[in-house]
DNA sequence: AATGAATGAGAGTTCATTCAT
DNA sequence: AATGAATGAACTCTCATTCAT
């Protein structure tokens, strides 16, 4: 029961972002995912195997395309570890941009399984930010004791300012003040 | 007659408190609190109006006793606005040990709805941390821009280590570390 | 677990009255009769056995005070048994008004159980009205094949008219018509 | 996919006719309903809001068809209105004698709301009445001061000797007796 | 592959009844 | 005697999942 029609897959996937987005796991039923999307209940079971893996899956799908813009990032070229750091923020706060759903959706994540797949995703991302912290450590750009929880923080301060802050107004300016936030906490002087 | 009993009240909570940080809300059932509590089912309809009720006060008594709790030390006396935030984290990471339910239940809250009374506690607690940066700003003490972000970074950073972050063994340190790093970013040099 | 207080009882089973009267049986909850008489919901319980038994004897109540003026008025002499059954049917709409719950109640019955008591009662009644048709047919004055029914006719007719007739505006004018109708039906001679 | 299937429908309604005329509304339980007719819990509420519009239902049917057979016979020729009258009571009588839980149902109905659909459908049933009764009268063939009352007569005592009366033996000697009493009284003349 | 009628386990909630005070 | 907090059986209803079409 997979992938007929990946179209129908994605229309669904959008579908149930938004309206999980909107309403904690329990309150949206899958029938109205299904009336949303248009497509009758017995069909989104063709393409997931219940509604915790088309819950999961979102999480999931959006940390699968979070990561590898991270991804690519850590793995540019670029002058120093400072410069590293401010293009992850961009990358994260651009991601949130375009994806209004999915921190939205991290939110309400109800399992805190540390076996899902997910959640492995998201320790993958930290992963990165934390081997750019400790690169600069090495390299005496940084100087922090506990590299690995740099990248919890990071997460988190992202998760935050999209789901409790105002609307983001100046895309660039807050990806700055970010920026410098982290950077001047680290940055040895 | 018997009377009705505060401390039953609590029991419930605490109960409650326990489930619900290691299920998420829709896979609690409130046969389960009841027969955990030791207490009837219709009991807990005696003290909550409704399952949601039950879940949402447990986020609000928590809220109320952290914002009580960082109130008191952002009205101590204090040598400079660096030692009220240092203080502060204290108070949260200690209150985070000493309800280890907490930020677990506070993961797990499924609805945003910015009109709960819940979540006007948690913009409280974000509120006094913002005025703490504001004063060390106005004092030539800080320098940022965006006071009102560093409350809700911070309180994201406190949710983060606790829910991602491996078990706390040295608490003095953890406090230390957070408060390095938020102090650093924010001080002026 | 009876009378203490022949006065609470009687607040009760008129408070009940009217609750019964306005809602189904299994819509009215002990709390609210209790509630509306002002007394605690234990105390119900003091002066009946169950819900079951409060309804019942509501109807049983009436009934026993029906009987008793129809009794009286059948005992009484009378220059002829029309005029008997007149003064029933006036016995009858009196005591519709002065007790207007009575009938309401009596629709909502649930229970068609040939054994409660209740419905002793209702026959009883209604053997009273057969008697004097029978007495009727004896002496010429009347003409049936089948009294037993007349009763059953009769009582159900000062029902229906008062659970589904209009306002009783003329209360001598409705007697007036009922007794006639029973008489001379509706052929014009 | 399977069609929805008005003879489900029926089945329950059927199903539920029966239990309802063995039990008032608050002991039958929707379980029973469903194991009776064979079909799953939910089902029944796929075709039925819910148990209260279920019951409502009933009476509603049954009405619809009662009031079909009776204006059919209000509308049909005949040498007189007491020829209709006599009719009509056949009508009911047959109506009764082959829906037996009608009238059971009906006596049980627990809510007097006149706004209900059904209790549209019993003044419509009691109109029809009325106005052969009122046509009789203009025609000199009746003589009646409320005609609208007696459509109210008519109807509470059918359901009366349904309920209370003895088994019906002969059909037609019960239709002959009720005719003649609502047509001529009982006074011997 | 697609559908939505059917299902029934399981949930939240109510409320008659009990009983400690 | 009076109370109302406590109880839990029993209820209605929901909704994820299945499956005949």
């Amino acid at each position: 029961m997979r992938l007929r029609d990946e179209n129908k897959r994605r229309l669904i996937v959008q579908t149930a972002a938004r309206l999980f987005s909107e309403q904690p796991f329990h309150k949206v039923r899958l029938d109205d995912v299904a009336d949303a999307a248009g497509v009758g209940k017995g069909t989104v079971y063709i393409y997931f195997k219940n509604k915790e893996e088309l819950y999961y899956s979102l999480v999931f799908d959006g940390f699968i395309e979070l990561v590898q813009k991270v991804q690519t990032e850590v793995s540019a070229p670029a002058p120093d570890n400072a410069t590293r750091l401010r293009m992850i923020v961009k990358q994260m706060v651009d991601h949130a941009v375009e994806h209004p759903q999915f921190f939205d959706v991290l939110r309400t994540v109800p399992v805190p399984d540390p076996d899902t797949t997910w959640d492995a995703k998201r320790r993958e991302c930290a992963a990165l930010i934390e081997k750019v912290v400790r690169d600069g450590v090495a390299s005496g750009e940084f100087r922090d004791t506990h590299p690995e929880r740099i990248g919890i923080y990071f997460m988190s301060m992202m998760r935050a300012i999209i789901i409790y802050g105002p609307k983001i107004e100046d895309r660039a300016e807050l990806i700055e003040h970010m920026a410098n936030f982290i950077l001047h906490g680290i940055t040895a002087r």
